[in-house]
RNA sequence: GCCGAUGUAGCUCAAUGGUAGAGCAACCGAUUUGUAAUCGGUAGGUUACGGGUUCAACUCCCGUCGUCGGCUCCA
């Protein structure tokens, strides 16, 4: 799979298999097979294991067993040589189809996959969702070195299709059976598998690149963010540097916003629980908030989960006009979800956040502009930052969570579902659908990212409210003297500052670009005779708007460039002899390029001007 | 929240039941240096926290908290 301009492209030509269709036939097959092999393997070790379901996934597979005992990492390794033993036998893969009723007596110990055998002769698939045009029900065994196993296929013909050193387990871990918190807690092994041991190797290198470039590990080493245990989990702390960063997104924000009619308001972090049960977040969010605090008059204050009651509130503060619609209100507030302590993750999921939030309020006529208007001044975003990974999604909801997840409305659910479909369509943004990731008062088209580890998040996000207004009795005078529903959207382009500054710590590596470093250049005096000078270019880059220090530490200047170089600070500007002489700084990049002498007043209009730019490059 | 792993100095890591160590960072001193580590010294830990076993616990056991890998969930 790769990504070009956010846009899901696949050039390879053969079948493609998997959730998302992206893994080829014959590597869908040989991951298919290891699976087996695995559960083969594991019921050798373990004759009291029953398997449940094992499916091929993006770079390998995994199975989930039924066992008494979690697996152990000595278990792996044995699992792994008896896998690997297995594969060099050169056994064949053989398919059988049975009855309904064959398959239940085969299977009868194991009720996994029995549930499995109800759900084929309903015509559902391995997670009891139903399978696209699925006919009569077809049960089919696949049998090898005399492991037999309930299963679609495909498989590889004999194991000789697959090189014994191309794959490995790479971890366990618990899992529910068919991912419901509320069914039994199942074993997971995960394998890695690809065509070649090369490949193998290849994608292992990769990860460890990648956890060098994770934002926990750059945030600490870069003094962006700390966690203090005493503080709590999944609160964060900024340091100075994140703090600049802060302030740099939301002047960048700000200003797109003031461009993009925006006026900027200004919300409580607490208020009354009257103020949720209206919107509907007690109950369809409670489980997302923190648990309230209750006062002497016995009155319940929460802490705010989202902004946009607040916003209402303002929109409703007098009667409005058609004329003045859209109402956009923007601001960056600070909110408090109570997530999972399991789910807590360095600054990509937290628990207190500051969202780049915003709500427009506007007629059904001018849904369409507005929404895509929003996309839009995402995509400016996003070429400012660079970023072309990410796919947009439209979030819809699912209909068994009706009444409880979401607003019990399905018309409305199917109707502006289908207003941001067209509108997206319209608008000639390429997008997927997913069911059952709506917000619980519409739909969403969300920005999906990935980590550096592979962890998938929505970094921003722009949603469709057709219940709240309604709830708030907010209204306009439409020009035909009637009042009126305004619809609103609720938008995130940059999501949080958390989540933001999580992702751009991964996708920067940590080389920021210079208007968002969080120093921009390090004066660094060869000699103690030569700080008066770095004194003096530092005011005069101070008083110009950059952010600029001298290391007048005792070190030599090569070690004061190793650490600027460690702090990733695009400009090194090392003032001598030569430089006090002519007003001037010797400039090195951090990319290790060295400019050589650069007048000080020369070098403080080229960093102006590539800040101004907003340029990626130094 | 669930399953599992894990927690030693600011950071990275040693110490396998017998007096907690190293490198980097910090601090002090010397050095005054031309594009990725100058030299020497000093200080720093109730081994996450609380119990237990033992003559003796960083080490073994139990609990709590945090973190990590997944599951579930989301900006």
């Amino acid at each position: 799979m790769s990504f070009t301009g956010g846009i899901l492209t696949m050039s390879n030509p053969e079948k493609m298999y998997g959730k998302n269709k992206n893994i080829p036939e014959s590597l869908y097959k040989i991951r298919h097979s290891l699976a087996h092999i695995m559960a083969e393997a594991v019921l050798e070790r373990f004759p009291e294991a029953r398997p449940t379901i094992g499916p091929p996934i993006d770079n390998g597979f995994y199975y989930d067993f039924s066992v008494p005992q979690a697996f152990t990492p000595e278990d792996l390794e044995a699992i792994t040589k008896r896998m690997r033993e297995i594969v060099r036998k050169h056994v064949d893969f053989g398919r059988r189809e049975v009855s309904e009723a064959e398959a239940r007596a085969l299977f009868k110990d194991n009720a996994f996959k029995l549930e499995l055998i109800d759900g084929l002769t309903r015509g559902e698939d391995d997670m009891g969702e139903k399978a696209d045009g699925a006919a009569a029900p077809i049960i089919s065994l696949y049998t090898q070195d005399g492991f037999t196993d309930l299963c679609r296929g495909p498989h590889v013909d004999n194991t000789r299709q697959i090189h014994p050193d191309s794959f490995t387990l790479s971890a366990s871990s618990a899992a529910y059976w068919r991912g419901n918190e509320k069914n039994p807690v199942l074993q997971r092994i995960y394998g890695l598998a690809f065509k070649t041991p090369q490949e193998l190797a290849d994608y292992q290198k990769m990860q460890e690149e990648a956890k060098r470039r994770d934002h926990r590990k750059l945030g600490a080493e870069l003094e962006i963010f700390i966690f203090d245990d005493e503080v709590g989990p999944g609160l964060p702390l900024w340091l100075p540097n994140g703090a600049v960063m802060i302030e740099q997104l939301e002047g960048l924000a700000k200003k797109m916003e003031l461009d993009a009619g925006y006026d900027r308001v200004r919300s409580p972090h607490l208020t009354k629980q009257d103020l949720f049960v209206r919107s509907g977040h007690l109950p369809y969010y409670a489980e997302s908030m923190f648990p309230p605090m209750e006062l002497d008059e016995g009155v319940k204050y929460y802490v705010k989960p989202m902004n946009c009651p607040f916003h209402h509130k303002l929109f409703a503060a007098r009667k409005r006009s058609y004329r003045e619609l859209p109402v956009r209100f923007a601001e960056y507030g600070t909110c408090y979800r109570y997530e999972q302590s399991g789910e807590l993750f360095g600054l990509m999921r937290v628990r207190s956040m500051q969202m780049n939030d915003a709500h427009i309020y506007c007629s059904e006529e001018q849904f369409e502009s507005e929404f895509m208007g929003v996309v839009d001044l995402y995509l400016k975003y996003f070429k400012i930052f660079g970023i072309d990974k990410y796919v947009m999604r439209l979030s819809k909801h699912a209909k068994e969570g009706l009444g409880k997840k979401y607003v019990d409305n399905e018309a409305m659910w199917v109707k502006t579902e289908d207003m941001v479909r067209r509108a997206m369509i319209s608008g000639n943004v390429p997008f997927v659908e997913a069911e059952n990731e709506a917000a619980f008062y519409g739909p969403k088209i969300d920005v999906q990212i990935y980590s550096a580890i592979g962890k998938e998040f929505s970094l921003a996000t722009n949603q469709v409210d057709f219940a709240v207004p309604a709830r708030f009795d907010l209204t306009f005078i439409d020009r035909d003297g009637q009042e009126k529903t305004p619809l609103c959207l609720h938008r995130a382009p940059l999501g949080t500052h958390e989540r933001f500054i999580g992702f751009l710590i991964e996708h920067y590596a940590g080389t920021f670009p210079v208007w968002l470093a969080p120093t921009q250049a390090m004066i660094i005096p060869i000699a103690d005779r030569h700080v008066d000078f770095a004194r003096q270019v530092e005011r005069r880059l101070l008083a110009a708007g950059l952010r600029a220090r001298v290391d007048d530490s005792p070190d030599r200047m090569q070690n004061k460039i190793r650490k600027a170089q460690g702090h990733k600070i695009p400009y090194m500007l090392v003032v001598g002899d030569k430089e006090a002489e002519a007003d001037a700084v010797s400039l090195r990049l951090r990319t290790g390029e060295d400019l050589k002498a650069v007048g000080v007043n020369a070098f403080i209009a080229r960093a102006k001007d590539v800040v101004e730019r907003y340029a990626p490059e130094l």
